[in-house]
DNA sequence: TTGAAAGCGCTAACAG
DNA sequence: CTGTTAGCGCTTTCAA
């Protein structure tokens, strides 16, 4: 099945090349009589143009990257949404990318993008990576981080203040009563984890005789948080935290499912909070309290960066970062506060 | 800044343009000498191959596409994580797209895929979509319909048993003692829900005395379920269901957030059913039952057949169906069972 | 309004 | 092992 081109349409149609072209990109220069000859031809022979072909000509595609770490994340997912709905009303298509939160994936797929010479990339990453980004930046594919606040003002990022966010959650447990927190999440290198996990010491530090335990996870999904509240269920009850700081929610859903499956009383034997507020915390097992970022304006904030930066126009401020709030729940909602 | 092409590297390398495209293709037919000078040449340029060059040559892509009606719908993501594994291993990349269940942005990505010249598409769409996909298969452009059954073994397909699923659910609401059930999910055109709703359907006309509703709805998200439940919650209690079956998880997961901060209780009050097992439903407020797919072959059926079908030594079964099982959780198990 | 022609960056066939 | 060369399909001057 030889691939029907623009050449065959013309000689069906019987117009030249360019005519067809023309009437592909320019509808308006082309005679009422030949249009119809050609959109007739493109029908009969199922035409469909080769985007190579064009993209070569033209030099630029119309198309931006989402690169995730996991699809499976309702936090990215979210946010999929918003970007998808700006970048269409731009006249841009949206191609998202799984990195499976592998760092091979990851670059193949940056690469990969680089190649295809989209027009931008957005890209969440639990890793360092604003090098690589500077690097695909001087090769001419600008590129927004999403998520993490990037060092650099030369590299645009959206981001939500973890550090406030971190000492929200924290605040919030010391103020029901919580005397022994635990934070739960990992690797400390992230900066996403390593910011919240400051802001909550933030916290503690301002409430003196409150103990801040650290527990270092590799994954922050469900299983892990599964994993981690079996820990805790398996030490004696005075070992026990009495406050949980979970760095997202997967973990906190994971922990209070456990918890609550296990016989401990949640709150009011551990109290707990999580992070990103997607919609299942609210759904849960205990419904969780989380520390929420802006999900609706997150991904129109980052596209809206990225077009101005690609059109050459970048803004004053390239680095967004928004403040998030507290939303309290059942998971650490006391009724009464221990002495 | 010149877009830097396999042209620079080689006058840098002070080697020919073919040279280049050899080290870039096959590695081995090049000179230790050279290849070292190209590579630096690379670096110090920073060259990355265009795409559209490549690909207008070799007209073919290494790429497959997945597009889905709803990537915050756990129920696609599970599934990506599988196609991303195995296309990896396949040496495909592949490109997520999001149609956010709309028509015209389906349409538009199956188009844009056809352009892109991927080697094939992977299907999810809550639409009668063979047409379309049939047109695309006549122009070179293979696709595997996830999530639904084809109707014809030309298009193949991967997709679960809904008729049996819908069966389980309903007869096991049955069995523990409902006798007006509620099937919630819609719209009813949609192959999927159709399907489920004649398995429910089934199962109410073994059982004499067994009535069944129908409750429409128009997304199949949380926030549809919640709307529907309040409705539910609204009616004197005498006229609620005392089983209901939601379409899928998402819908579920409302129904039953709304129902238990109301004062229903589920599952004694109303039973509940969902369908698709996520993550999520096992955590929910109250663990809901649902029939699974099985998550885990899912992608890696679908893949593993669009590429048998792409290398034109198309199987002999196309249309692969998943039988599902029922897993039983607090949201539907009675401890004593009514008269 | 239409057509002819040049060339986007790359690969592979071929000749050396 | 290396270089030369002919297009892949398309868009867009430019001239008619």
């Amino acid at each position: 099945m030889a691939r029907v081109g623009i050449r065959e349409v013309a000689s069906l149609a019987d117009v030249s090349l360019g005519t067809v072209s023309h009437y592909l990109n320019h509808p308006d220069r082309v005679s009422e009589e030949k249009a119809r000859r050609i959109a007739d031809a493109i029908e009969q022979l199922g035409f469909v143009r080769n985007n190579a072909g064009r993209q070569l000509r033209l030099g630029q595609s119309s198309t931006i990257a989402y690169i995730v770490p996991d699809v499976s994340n309702p936090f990215f997912a979210t946010i999929a949404e918003g970007v998808e709905q700006r970048a269409t009303e731009a006249g841009l298509a949206v191609f998202i990318a799984n990195s499976s939160r592998d760092r091979a994936r990851e670059d193949a797929y940056l690469e990969l993008f680089e190649e295809h010479g989209v027009r931008g990339m957005l890209v969440a990453s639990p890793r360092p990576i604003e090098d690589r980004l500077a690097g695909a930046r001087s090769r001419g594919t600008p590129s927004v981080l999403v998520g993490q606040r990037s060092s650099s003002p030369a590299q645009p990022s959206v981001s939500i203040d973890d550090v406030s966010g971190g000492y929200l959650a924290a605040k919030h447990l010391i103020e029901g009563g919580c005397r022994r927190l635990a934070f739960i999440g990992g690797p400390l290198a992230i900066r996403q984890v390593g910011d919240r996990l400051q802001g909550a010491s933030n916290a503690v530090r301002e409430a003196p005789g409150v103990t801040l335990e650290v527990i270092d996870v590799a994954d922050r999904i469900i299983a892990e948080g599964h994993a981690v509240a079996e820990g805790l269920v398996a030490r004696s009850a005075g070992q026990r935290p009495d406050g949980v700081f979970a760095v997202n929610d997967l973990l906190a859903i994971g922990i209070a499912q456990t918890l609550v499956t296990s016989g401990v009383r949640v709150p009011d034997d551990i109290a707990l909070v999580g992070y990103d507020d997607i919609e299942y915390a609210e759904n849960a097992l205990v419904p969780i309290s989380s520390v929420r970022p802006p999900h609706e304006d997150f991904g129109v904030a980052a596209v809206d960066l990225l077009l101005a930066v690609v059109s050459g126009d970048p803004p004053a401020e390239t680095q967004v970062v928004f403040t998030p709030e507290l939303r309290v729940r059942a998971s650490s909602r006391r009724e009464t506060q221990p002495a």
